[in-house]
Parts: structure tokens; C-alpha cells; sequence
DNA sequence: TACATTAATCTAATCGTATAGATACACGAC
DNA sequence: GTCGTGTATCTATACGATTAGATTAATGTA
């Protein structure tokens, strides 16, 4: 493997103005310029970045560590974080803590001792104050999911406004029998979903029987068994607002393998929008988070905040963004259909 | 930021022997261990690992690119490799070259630069052959996708194989005037999935008309428009086969569009498998590629060859595996229904 | 001509770790 | 008591780049 003292060597000059020409940091003869370029050339010479960053002390790499990876909508945060990292001259190491706040702080901590310039976070953490340590050494912004109470830099979705407006458009409907699939509770974001919709059935003064209130764990299993149990009550609800895309799937096989019809029998609200709703049916009602803006902003805020510790230490005001989502209107969602209800609960 | 010459001094040994706790290469007296440990934990000091990798030459990190981060296909091979290569110690940037090979070949050059131990790639440039000199730097092993003609490390599914027997499957249902989407033809992939489909239909004496085989790009709107030209013919096909899954989501938009039900006025046959694919209508009779298992493969075999580099410069017997890919049959495909062919073509 | 000023280039230290080789010490065997 | 052997620890250099400060050359000015 090359280094810069052979094509300094090579080109008859200090590996000082190696550097210079490489950086463009300072200004080099056009004789010395093409010599040192020459000779690059020749020896097909690559710079060492881990050199760099040990001098520098700075990686252009930034390490983002997510709950799922393979769930689209962490897919599509990750698209929008490697575009705009990229950009800036940034790599990105992916994580996956698999919803597991021991493997998320183990992650943290070998992302640290990689020097990153900066972490973002969909924590699964609730109790993330342990971490304070480790995630304060290099700049943090949160993307989707924060800690409980955290008010530092953020990127989230407006969860409670969402769910409230998700839950006013099946009350206007027509439904009162509501039932709702929450993710694990601990977790900010599945409070602020279910305390939502919560609001939008006090708002009609409408009741909300405990048997109506399923704790899922985010993940599509969950989302199956609790639907069964749902339409398995003696006066199941005409509608469902599940909470996060994969509980969705899971529910929809549910209702299939029932022989329940949506949005005939049972209206479903999904919370998070697949690219490949429209495709097929039904056709989801869902709440449309902008997954790819979220990550590109979060990234965008790291890479700020990354760059102006370099020149002023005084911590800017670091913000919470909260960014609209959008109901999306499709199949799934119709106004309860009595005949066939009364049927069903024969 | 604490070094290994603050916990030395605080310890009252010398950095080898910080070094030696930390690292567990020589035997350290119980005492010395205790009060190296001490002070790690009193400066909260974390081992650098960029000085680490420049003494030690390498940086326990591997690159990948792939075409599309957001496909879903991806997002599981990425899942496998992320979970072999955490498992190994190693760390895992990833990279989006958006089917462009101008960006893939920058993005190796500076995966490159930054010294990672190897490099996956599933590869969207059909003349890889100008690469060779960036990728024969480090060990690389080709994953889903290969160059033409290529021979080394790669874990591949059998899309010959696999086509021809879905193929054979809409054969056995009764189709005659079966047509294809493909993918860009340049990549090797596509090549194999169309002719596998050809053999399958010259086993059969069927014929394969110019008009029955649309090459899209793999992107969702070549499957949406490609599939209105297949409808739109005066006599179009009674069953489809479509390459990947992305034109898959357009073609079943395509036709929800034009009102053509599925399967009962057109058989469709898709090429990758969708998680989700079980909770929705009709459900899509799919090639299942173990994508997962592809990518923690291709992760294992990398890093074998990573290591054994550094044991033993002679190159091992570089393979590629072809892993088995399944067809799910499901909704999507059933007999021609000669009535409504009547109908739809008057 | 002598001197100040500026620009181009070089010298040498540094980033934080790993490790080869030196050193010191203890323990038996003779 | 001497010598060899093995173990525990330390000293000092190297990894490959950046960059402050020194040096040299070129130019302008009085």
C-alpha cells in the first residue's frame, strides 16, 4: 500500500506539499502541482482516512442506530440520512438494536469508540437516562422516537395530532365501537398515539372499554393475536387503529384468516403508509409519516451541529422538530355497516 | 478526551501494559489489572479505535453498496449482513449507488480511502471491468448481483432456475400467451431470469412474441407502464411474469387502474417475495429469494477471506454459491378464463 | 544596495494506539 | 553462588496523515 511519503519521494517534493495538493489547502506551484499529481497517478495512490482522522481528529462518519432495520419505515429514515450524509461528505454505519435497549447502548458504545461525529437515535430505550454519558460525548439528534421527557435536538412526527385526527375520521364515520392496538407503552411515541385518539373520543363523549385498549409490541405477531382477540370479543368494534405498520400486517392476515371483510365488517386505520398500499387490497387508510424527510432534516441538524462544535463550543439552541403527518384516505376506512354487524355477532 | 497515557499515569503502569488489559494479549498481574481497571473506569476513558486501526492496519469495518436502500429485497439482505458482521465485531457502512454505477464506483473509491477490511457489492454496473483495480484492493464478494462473465466470491439466488420453473407453473395452469417484464438488460440477473422463462416456454412449444417481452428498470412506474402496454395490446397476455418486486407494486397498480381483476382476467407471477405479501389482495404468487440468508452468507464467507488474508496471501478457492429460491404459490395465478378473455378482447 | 514583505516549500512534531525488544526479577537446578 | 529459564513489565518506535513554524526564494521599496 502506497503512502504519501512514496509519492512525495516520487515527485521530489515534501510530503507537506503532498497534502497541499491533495486538500487543497494552500497554494502550490503548477510545476509542483502536476508532479505531485503525476506521481499519484503513477503509484495509484489513495490517501489513508483513518490516518487523516486520528490527525484531524474527525471521521466524516456519522452512526445511526435504529429499532428495526428491516422494517420500511426505518428503510426509508435510512434513505433520507444516507442521501443527505452523503452530500455533506459523511459515511454512515447502520445499526440495528432489534428493539433492545441493551443492544442499542452496546451499539452506542462501539460507535463511540469509532469516533463518529455524531449519532442518530431511534431509541427503544425508555430508560435512557444511563446513557447520558456516552450519548453526551458526541452531538445526538433524535430521530422519531426520544427519550421520555427529552427536549434536545429531535426529528419526530406529530404522533398525538395525528392519532387524534386519525380517530376524529372514524368517529365522523359514523363508529363508536373503537378499538385501538398500541405499541409497548414505555415508549413516548405509543402514549402520545394512544392518548390522541384518546382526546378525539372524549372530544364525542365517547366511550372507551378497557377491552378495546391492546398492547402490541411493534411487531407483526402481535398485531395478528391481538386482532384475533379483538374480533373474537362477544361485540367486537367496527373499527381498529393500529398503531405502527408491521402490527398492521399482522392484523390484515388476522382478519383474513376470521373471514372478516374490511372495510365491510371492520374498518382498519394504520398508523405509518407503505409505499405498496396502493397496489393491492384493500387499500389502507393510513397516517402518512415523511420518513425520508425526517431522516435527511435529522441528518442535516447532526451534521450542523457537528460542524459548529468545531467553531464555537456554546451549544446552539437545540431544538425538538415536530413535522405534520398526513391522513391518506383509501379503502380500509367506511361507515360501519349495521346489517352485516348484527350479523356477525350472531 | 482521555487517552491510554491518562489511565497509565493515573494506574502508575506504562501504556503496553494498559494495552495489555484492555486488549487481553499477555498476562497481567492481578493487582495491576485491578488498578489499570480502576482508572478506566475513573477517567470513563474508551479506547480510541481509529489510532487503534491505523497501528494495527485494519479497521473492522465493512462497505457495502447496493442499488436501492429503500427496496425492501435490500433492506433484508442488509438486515443478514448487519446481524453476521455485529456478530464478527465488525461494523457495516452501507451505501446507496441509486442504480447508477458513476456513484457506485465513487462510493468504493471511498469506502476505499477509508480502509475498510472488505467489501460487499451487489453491483449495478454491467462493465465492471474498469473497477477491478478499486475492488481488487480489498477482498470483495458479490452479493445478488454479479458482472457479467464474472467467476469469484459471490452468494447469488438460481434466477434461471427459479424462472423457468414459475414459467413452467403458469404453463401448468393453462397459459399460452404468457408475457415478461424484465429488468434492464445489461445486467446479468435480468438476462438469466428472461431466459430461464424462454426455456420454459420452448420446452412447452409455446411461442414468445416481441410484443410479450417489456424490459423495464426495475423501478415501480416501468412496471406500471410497461404493464398498460401488455393491457392495452389487441390481444394481451392472459398471465405475466414480472422480474422484481418494485415493478410488481406498478403492475398490480397498472391494473387496479384498468379495472382487470387478478387473477380471474390475468395471471400474475412475480419475481422476490414481500413480507407483507400474505396480508393483502390478491395475494401475489412469488419467486421467495432467502434474502436474509444471502446477505449473512455473503458476510460470513467476506469475512473468512478477510481473515485468512491476513494468515495466508494465497487465494482460497473463491466460489460463487447459489442458493435455492422458492415459488410460493398463492393467489395471484390460476387458470385463463377463456370466457372473460372473450369478453375483454371484443 | 540593503532591507522588508510575501509566497512557496520544507522540517519535524503530533494524533492515540500496538508491540518488538529490552529489562528486571524470581525461582530452581546444579 | 552461578547460571539458565520464564514471567511480568517497561521503553521506544511505528502506523500515515496534517500542520505549526522554519526556511528559502522572489519581489518590491527606499
Amino acid at each position: 500500500m502506497r503512502t504519501i511519503r512514496d509519492v512525495a519521494r516520487l515527485a521530489g517534493v515534501s510530503t507537506a506539499t503532498v497534502s497541499f495538493v491533495i486538500n487543497e489547502k494552500a497554494h502550490v506551484s503548477d510545476e509542483l502541482k502536476r508532479r505531485v499529481l503525476d506521481a499519484i497517478d503513477a503509484l495509484n495512490y489513495r490517501p489513508n482516512n483513518v490516518a487523516r482522522s486520528l490527525k484531524v481528529r474527525r471521521t466524516q462518519t456519522i452512526g445511526m442506530v435504529v429499532p428495526q432495520i428491516t422494517n420500511p419505515f426505518f428503510g426509508e429514515i435510512m434513505t433520507g440520512v444516507e442521501f443527505e450524509a452523503h452530500k455533506s461528505g459523511y459515511s454512515v454505519i447502520f445499526c440495528n438494536s432489534n428493539e433492545d435497549p441493551a443492544l442499542e447502548t452496546l451499539h452506542l458504545n462501539i460507535l463511540f469508540e469509532r469516533r463518529v461525529d455524531g449519532i442518530l437515535l431511534s431509541s427503544s430505550n425508555p430508560l435512557h437516562m444511563g446513557d447520558r454519558r456516552s450519548t453526551r460525548r458526541s452531538p445526538v439528534v433524535f430521530v422519531d422516537r426520544t427519550p421520555p421527557g427529552y427536549l434536545g435536538a429531535a426529528v419526530v412526527g406529530d404522533n398525538l395530532g395525528a392519532s387524534r385526527e386519525a380517530a376524529r375520521h372514524l368517529i365522523g364515520l359514523g363508529h363508536s365501537r373503537i378499538a385501538i392496538i398500541t405499541g409497548p407503552l414505555n415508549l413516548p411515541i405509543c402514549v402520545e398515539r394512544l392518548e390522541g385518539f384518546r382526546q378525539a373520543l372524549q372530544e364525542a363523549v365517547l366511550p372507551l372499554a378497557d377491552d378495546f385498549v391492546k398492547c402490541g409490541d411493534f411487531r407483526s405477531e402481535s398485531g395478528y393475536l391481538t386482532g384475533l382477540e379483538l374480533m373474537r370479543l362477544p361485540d367486537p368494534p367496527t373499527a381498529i387503529f393500529c398503531s405502527n405498520n408491521t402490527m398492521t400486517l399482522g392484523l390484515m392476515r388476522a382478519l383474513g384468516q376470521l373471514g372478516i371483510s374490511c372495510p365491510e365488517q371492520v374498518s382498519v386505520l394504520a398508523f405509518d403508509d407503505f409505499e405498496w398500499a396502493a397496489s393491492f387490497r384493500p387499500q389502507i387508510t393510513a397516517v402518512a409519516q415523511p420518513t425520508r424527510e425526517m431522516g435527511r432534516l435529522a441528518t442535516e441538524i447532526l451534521i450542523k451541529e457537528i460542524e459548529a462544535d468545531k467553531a464555537e463550543a456554546g451549544s446552539e439552541k437545540k431544538q425538538t422538530v415536530v413535522l405534520a403527518n398526513e391522513l391518506r384516505v383509501r379503502d380500509s376506512t367506511a361507515p360501519p355497516n349495521r346489517s352485516l354487524l348484527m350479523l356477525s355477532s350472531t
